[in-house]
DNA sequence: GCCGTACTACGATGCCTATCGTACGAGTCG
DNA sequence: CGACTCGTACGATAGGCATCGTAGTACGGC
Protein backbone atom coordinates (compact mmCIF):
# COMPACT_ATOMS: atom_id res chain seq x y z
CA UNK A 1 0.00 0.00 0.00
CA UNK A 2 1.50 3.40 1.08
CA UNK A 3 0.32 4.38 -2.55
CA UNK A 4 -0.64 2.12 -5.20
CA UNK A 5 -3.59 4.29 -5.90
CA UNK A 6 -2.68 7.50 -6.58
CA UNK A 7 -6.04 8.51 -5.53
CA UNK A 8 -6.87 9.40 -9.33
CA UNK A 9 -10.73 9.85 -8.92
CA UNK A 10 -12.30 10.20 -12.20
CA UNK A 11 -14.39 12.85 -11.06
CA UNK A 12 -12.60 16.40 -11.03
CA UNK A 13 -13.27 19.86 -10.32
CA UNK A 14 -12.96 22.70 -12.94
CA UNK A 15 -10.22 25.40 -11.93
CA UNK A 16 -9.48 28.28 -13.28
CA UNK A 17 -6.14 28.39 -15.08
CA UNK A 18 -3.64 30.56 -12.97
CA UNK A 19 -3.69 33.34 -15.99
CA UNK A 20 -7.65 33.20 -16.03
CA UNK A 21 -7.82 34.58 -12.26
CA UNK A 22 -9.02 37.88 -11.85
CA UNK A 23 -8.39 40.14 -9.11
CA UNK A 24 -12.19 41.72 -8.99
CA UNK A 25 -13.47 37.66 -8.32
CA UNK A 26 -10.81 37.59 -5.81
CA UNK A 27 -11.50 40.26 -3.78
CA UNK A 28 -15.50 39.56 -3.89
CA UNK A 29 -14.76 35.66 -2.79
CA UNK A 30 -13.02 37.12 -0.08
CA UNK A 31 -15.80 39.50 0.94
CA UNK A 32 -17.59 37.21 2.50
CA UNK A 33 -17.66 36.68 5.90
CA UNK A 34 -17.84 32.48 5.80
CA UNK A 35 -15.67 32.60 2.70
CA UNK A 36 -13.22 34.95 4.28
CA UNK A 37 -13.77 32.77 7.74
CA UNK A 38 -12.92 29.45 5.19
CA UNK A 39 -9.40 31.02 3.79
CA UNK A 40 -8.21 31.96 7.18
CA UNK A 41 -8.39 28.34 8.52
CA UNK A 42 -6.98 27.19 5.42
CA UNK A 43 -4.10 29.10 5.82
CA UNK A 44 -3.67 28.65 9.29
CA UNK A 45 -4.06 24.82 9.09
CA UNK A 46 -1.91 23.78 6.01
CA UNK A 47 -3.50 22.17 3.10
CA UNK A 48 -5.49 19.77 3.00
CA UNK A 49 -8.40 20.17 4.66
CA UNK A 50 -11.82 18.40 4.11
CA UNK A 51 -15.02 20.51 3.61
CA UNK A 52 -16.45 18.91 6.11
CA UNK A 53 -13.87 19.71 8.35
CA UNK A 54 -14.99 23.50 8.53
CA UNK A 55 -17.99 24.12 11.03
CA UNK A 56 -20.05 26.69 9.26
CA UNK A 57 -23.19 28.13 10.94
CA UNK A 58 -25.06 27.21 7.38
CA UNK A 59 -26.31 23.94 6.03
CA UNK A 60 -24.46 22.04 3.51
CA UNK A 61 -25.80 22.85 0.20
CA UNK A 62 -25.04 26.69 1.19
CA UNK A 63 -21.27 25.48 2.53
CA UNK A 64 -21.12 24.05 -0.72
CA UNK A 65 -21.82 27.05 -2.80
CA UNK A 66 -19.60 28.92 -1.02
CA UNK A 67 -16.25 26.50 -1.81
CA UNK A 68 -17.20 26.68 -5.48
CA UNK A 69 -17.40 30.32 -5.24
CA UNK A 70 -13.73 29.96 -3.86
CA UNK A 71 -13.10 27.66 -6.17
CA UNK A 72 -14.07 29.42 -9.63
CA UNK A 73 -12.19 32.36 -8.38
CA UNK A 74 -9.19 30.81 -8.13
CA UNK A 75 -8.52 30.98 -4.54
CA UNK A 76 -8.74 27.41 -3.28
CA UNK A 77 -8.11 24.19 -5.07
CA UNK A 78 -10.20 21.58 -4.30
CA UNK A 79 -9.51 17.44 -5.23
CA UNK A 80 -11.93 14.65 -4.47
CA UNK A 81 -10.21 11.87 -2.16
CA UNK A 82 -12.80 9.33 -1.83
CA UNK A 83 -15.86 10.36 -0.48
CA UNK A 84 -14.14 13.40 0.53
CA UNK A 85 -13.21 16.69 -0.94
CA UNK A 86 -9.77 18.02 0.27
CA UNK A 87 -9.50 22.01 -0.19
CA UNK A 88 -6.22 23.79 -0.71
CA UNK A 89 -5.07 27.33 -0.92
CA UNK A 90 -3.59 28.52 -3.86
CA UNK A 91 -1.12 30.14 -2.80
CA UNK A 92 1.45 29.93 -5.22
CA UNK A 93 -0.82 31.06 -8.07
CA UNK A 94 -1.53 33.53 -5.80
CA UNK A 95 1.01 35.08 -4.70
CA UNK A 96 2.38 34.74 -8.35
CA UNK A 97 -0.30 37.13 -9.83
CA UNK A 98 -0.72 39.34 -6.74
CA UNK A 99 2.49 39.50 -4.46
CA UNK A 100 1.50 40.04 -1.06
CA UNK A 101 -2.05 40.49 -1.59
CA UNK A 102 -3.08 37.23 0.03
CA UNK A 103 -1.19 37.83 3.20
CA UNK A 104 -2.10 41.29 3.17
CA UNK A 105 -5.81 40.01 3.79
CA UNK A 106 -5.33 37.71 6.01
CA UNK A 107 -3.14 40.00 8.34
CA UNK A 108 -5.58 42.16 7.99
CA UNK A 109 -8.72 40.08 9.05
CA UNK A 110 -6.07 38.82 11.99
CA UNK A 111 -6.23 42.33 12.60
CA UNK A 112 -10.11 43.03 12.79
CA UNK A 113 -10.84 39.35 14.48
CA UNK A 114 -9.02 41.00 17.43
CA UNK A 115 -10.28 44.19 17.46
CA UNK A 116 -13.54 42.82 17.03
CA UNK A 117 -13.86 40.10 18.94
CA UNK A 118 -11.24 41.97 21.36
CA UNK A 119 -12.22 40.65 24.85
CA UNK B 1 -6.10 83.98 -3.58
CA UNK B 2 -4.76 80.63 -2.42
CA UNK B 3 -6.94 79.78 0.16
CA UNK B 4 -9.33 83.05 1.54
CA UNK B 5 -12.35 80.89 1.61
CA UNK B 6 -12.10 77.63 3.80
CA UNK B 7 -14.93 75.95 1.64
CA UNK B 8 -17.15 75.41 4.85
CA UNK B 9 -20.28 74.13 3.31
CA UNK B 10 -22.97 73.56 5.14
CA UNK B 11 -23.98 69.92 4.05
CA UNK B 12 -21.43 67.46 4.73
CA UNK B 13 -21.81 63.54 3.97
CA UNK B 14 -21.93 60.90 6.58
CA UNK B 15 -18.39 58.66 6.80
CA UNK B 16 -18.31 55.79 9.12
CA UNK B 17 -15.38 55.98 11.85
CA UNK B 18 -11.75 54.84 11.37
CA UNK B 19 -13.21 51.99 14.17
CA UNK B 20 -16.18 51.23 12.15
CA UNK B 21 -14.68 50.06 8.83
CA UNK B 22 -15.23 46.80 7.72
CA UNK B 23 -12.55 44.91 6.38
CA UNK B 24 -15.31 42.63 4.01
CA UNK B 25 -16.88 46.22 3.34
CA UNK B 26 -14.07 47.44 1.94
CA UNK B 27 -12.69 44.51 -0.02
CA UNK B 28 -16.78 44.33 -1.69
CA UNK B 29 -16.29 47.84 -2.21
CA UNK B 30 -13.25 46.98 -4.47
CA UNK B 31 -14.50 44.08 -6.05
CA UNK B 32 -16.16 45.90 -8.46
CA UNK B 33 -14.64 47.09 -11.60
CA UNK B 34 -15.97 50.44 -11.86
CA UNK B 35 -15.05 51.51 -8.01
CA UNK B 36 -11.78 49.77 -8.12
CA UNK B 37 -10.99 51.59 -11.28
CA UNK B 38 -11.75 54.91 -9.32
CA UNK B 39 -9.78 54.01 -6.81
CA UNK B 40 -6.68 53.39 -8.60
CA UNK B 41 -7.53 56.99 -10.22
CA UNK B 42 -7.71 58.55 -6.93
CA UNK B 43 -4.20 56.93 -5.43
CA UNK B 44 -2.37 58.02 -8.72
CA UNK B 45 -3.08 61.58 -9.12
CA UNK B 46 -3.36 62.37 -5.59
CA UNK B 47 -6.17 63.26 -3.50
CA UNK B 48 -8.63 65.89 -4.25
CA UNK B 49 -10.93 64.61 -7.54
CA UNK B 50 -14.16 66.09 -8.60
CA UNK B 51 -16.89 63.39 -9.49
CA UNK B 52 -16.99 64.34 -12.63
CA UNK B 53 -13.11 64.56 -13.42
CA UNK B 54 -14.14 60.50 -13.55
CA UNK B 55 -15.36 59.37 -17.48
CA UNK B 56 -17.33 56.10 -15.98
CA UNK B 57 -19.05 54.22 -18.67
CA UNK B 58 -22.14 54.74 -16.62
CA UNK B 59 -24.79 57.44 -15.99
CA UNK B 60 -23.87 60.03 -13.18
CA UNK B 61 -26.69 58.53 -10.88
CA UNK B 62 -24.50 55.30 -11.02
CA UNK B 63 -21.28 57.10 -10.32
CA UNK B 64 -23.01 58.72 -7.51
CA UNK B 65 -24.21 55.48 -6.38
CA UNK B 66 -20.36 53.88 -6.82
CA UNK B 67 -19.00 56.97 -4.73
CA UNK B 68 -21.57 56.26 -2.14
CA UNK B 69 -20.20 52.75 -1.69
CA UNK B 70 -16.72 53.56 -1.67
CA UNK B 71 -17.74 56.16 1.14
CA UNK B 72 -20.06 54.08 2.97
CA UNK B 73 -17.73 51.68 3.27
CA UNK B 74 -14.58 54.04 4.33
CA UNK B 75 -12.43 53.94 0.96
CA UNK B 76 -13.27 56.79 0.46
CA UNK B 77 -13.32 60.62 2.16
CA UNK B 78 -15.59 62.94 0.41
CA UNK B 79 -16.43 66.34 0.95
CA UNK B 80 -18.39 69.43 -1.30
CA UNK B 81 -16.55 72.14 -2.52
CA UNK B 82 -18.74 74.79 -4.07
CA UNK B 83 -21.09 72.71 -6.70
CA UNK B 84 -18.11 70.00 -6.46
CA UNK B 85 -17.98 66.75 -4.36
CA UNK B 86 -14.31 66.71 -4.40
CA UNK B 87 -12.72 62.68 -3.12
CA UNK B 88 -9.91 61.60 -1.44
CA UNK B 89 -8.93 58.08 -0.37
CA UNK B 90 -8.89 57.78 3.20
CA UNK B 91 -5.30 56.22 2.98
CA UNK B 92 -4.20 56.84 6.72
CA UNK B 93 -7.27 55.29 8.39
CA UNK B 94 -7.01 52.10 5.75
CA UNK B 95 -2.93 51.90 6.47
CA UNK B 96 -3.71 52.06 10.08
CA UNK B 97 -6.35 49.24 10.17
CA UNK B 98 -5.17 46.96 7.21
CA UNK B 99 -0.97 47.72 6.87
CA UNK B 100 -0.60 47.28 3.39
CA UNK B 101 -3.56 45.96 2.38
CA UNK B 102 -4.52 48.98 0.17
CA UNK B 103 -0.93 49.13 -1.49
CA UNK B 104 -1.25 45.21 -2.44
CA UNK B 105 -4.57 45.81 -4.09
CA UNK B 106 -3.18 49.13 -5.97
CA UNK B 107 -0.14 47.02 -7.16
CA UNK B 108 -2.61 43.72 -8.24
CA UNK B 109 -4.81 45.76 -10.28
CA UNK B 110 -1.86 47.35 -11.81
CA UNK B 111 -0.08 44.06 -12.27
CA UNK B 112 -3.66 42.98 -13.91
CA UNK B 113 -4.06 46.15 -16.11
CA UNK B 114 -0.78 44.88 -17.97
CA UNK B 115 -1.44 41.82 -17.84
CA UNK B 116 -4.61 41.71 -19.84
CA UNK B 117 -4.20 45.12 -21.52
CA UNK B 118 -0.86 44.15 -22.27
CA UNK B 119 -1.25 44.50 -25.88
C1' DG C 1 -24.93 -6.42 -2.42
C1' DC C 2 -26.40 -2.78 1.13
C1' DC C 3 -26.03 0.90 3.88
C1' DG C 4 -24.03 5.01 5.62
C1' DT C 5 -21.33 9.06 4.72
C1' DA C 6 -19.78 13.02 1.88
C1' DC C 7 -20.91 16.02 -1.25
C1' DT C 8 -23.79 17.71 -5.43
C1' DA C 9 -27.64 19.33 -8.24
C1' DC C 10 -31.76 21.64 -8.71
C1' DG C 11 -35.55 24.53 -7.58
C1' DA C 12 -37.44 28.17 -4.62
C1' DT C 13 -37.10 32.35 -2.09
C1' DG C 14 -35.96 36.74 -0.55
C1' DC C 15 -32.51 40.22 -0.38
C1' DC C 16 -28.98 43.05 -2.30
C1' DT C 17 -27.24 45.77 -6.06
C1' DA C 18 -25.92 47.73 -10.56
C1' DT C 19 -28.19 50.12 -13.81
C1' DC C 20 -31.22 53.56 -15.74
C1' DG C 21 -34.42 57.78 -16.18
C1' DT C 22 -36.46 61.67 -14.44
C1' DA C 23 -37.21 65.20 -11.27
C1' DC C 24 -35.09 68.03 -7.91
C1' DG C 25 -31.69 71.04 -4.77
C1' DA C 26 -27.35 73.66 -4.30
C1' DG C 27 -23.92 76.86 -6.26
C1' DT C 28 -21.96 79.74 -9.76
C1' DC C 29 -21.94 83.03 -13.39
C1' DG C 30 -24.07 86.20 -16.63
C1' DC D 1 -33.18 87.10 -11.32
C1' DG D 2 -32.35 83.36 -14.67
C1' DA D 3 -29.89 79.82 -16.66
C1' DC D 4 -26.61 76.43 -16.40
C1' DT D 5 -23.76 72.82 -14.10
C1' DC D 6 -22.93 69.38 -10.58
C1' DG D 7 -24.59 66.13 -8.02
C1' DT D 8 -28.78 63.81 -5.26
C1' DA D 9 -33.07 61.41 -4.47
C1' DC D 10 -36.44 58.32 -5.73
C1' DG D 11 -38.65 54.78 -8.30
C1' DA D 12 -38.24 50.96 -11.43
C1' DT D 13 -36.03 46.96 -13.23
C1' DA D 14 -33.32 43.13 -13.96
C1' DG D 15 -29.88 40.19 -12.54
C1' DG D 16 -27.03 38.17 -8.98
C1' DC D 17 -26.49 35.70 -4.79
C1' DA D 18 -26.82 33.65 -0.03
C1' DT D 19 -29.74 30.66 1.91
C1' DC D 20 -32.59 26.60 2.39
C1' DG D 21 -34.69 21.85 1.51
C1' DT D 22 -34.99 17.73 -0.90
C1' DA D 23 -33.51 14.38 -3.89
C1' DG D 24 -29.72 12.20 -5.96
C1' DT D 25 -24.75 10.42 -6.96
C1' DA D 26 -20.14 8.62 -5.71
C1' DC D 27 -17.25 5.94 -2.46
C1' DG D 28 -15.98 3.03 1.21
C1' DG D 29 -16.99 -0.51 4.64
C1' DC D 30 -19.71 -4.43 6.38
Amino acid sequence: MTTAAPTSSSRDLPHPERAEIRLEAVLHALSDPMRLQVVRELAADGDELSCSHFDLPVTKSTTTHHFRVLREAGVIRQIYRGTAKMNGLRRDDLDDLFPGLLDSVLAAAARQAVRLGGS
